[in-house]
DNA sequence: CGTGTAAGGAATTCTGACACG
DNA sequence: CGTGTAAGGAATTCTGACACG
């Protein structure tokens, strides 16, 4: 429904919730932010603050950069949602994870 | 779907998002939680979490005490599904309310 | 590049109590 | 009964930086 939606995109949640649920560390989470991979909103006293999407988002980001994606490759998955395949170069670590981009 | 529910019943966010989205005091959220009305989770540090159910839940209790229904008596309503309705006594205030527990 | 950590301050949360009524 | 508030401590969060690589 259209409730269920506002639910998965509401930012209500903080930095130790996110961290639970993730199993991120907080570093992680901050940097990835950085790199413009997610975007949580700020309480009036500039506390960061998540969506349930958010959290999912964060564990498909860990999955990739444990496959060795880097944080710029998988920003530019999100903005151009069909991105050529990353194969201009073939280390074996590469070759592994295309998967995620076919 | 399933996946609906566990982000509306999930306990995830914190005292200052509850009161921004309720609009109650930290007092009030924390007085209905000593008469049984919400059950928060902790973390393991001791912080309450909330989830998007309690704070319709919480919404519901604060209309009803503003029409003057005991927290006792909503605590009853909300145990028994079906309870009978409360029209031992009747002045005016009663009366007005009936409406939520018919 | 991605992430850990110590540093210091600011904001949040908690409990128990006094107050009014 | 329902709620405000001051009190003091504990836990959380934030930023900028140094470190390794």
């Amino acid at each position: 429904m259209d409730r269920n939606f506002l639910y998965r995109d509401k930012k209500v949640m903080t930095m130790k919730i996110v961290v639970e649920m993730t199993g991120l560390s907080e570093r992680k989470v901050r940097y990835y932010e950085t790199k413009k991979l997610i975007f949580p909103e700020r309480t009036s006293s500039g506390i960061r603050k998540y969506s349930f999407s958010d959290i999912e988002k964060l564990m498909d980001i860990a999955e990739k950069i444990e496959d060795g994606v880097l944080t710029r490759e998988i920003r530019n998955d999100f903005f151009k949602r069909r991105k050529k395949h990353i194969n201009t170069r073939n280390d074996t670590i590469r070759g592994q994870l295309n998967a995620h981009f076919k």
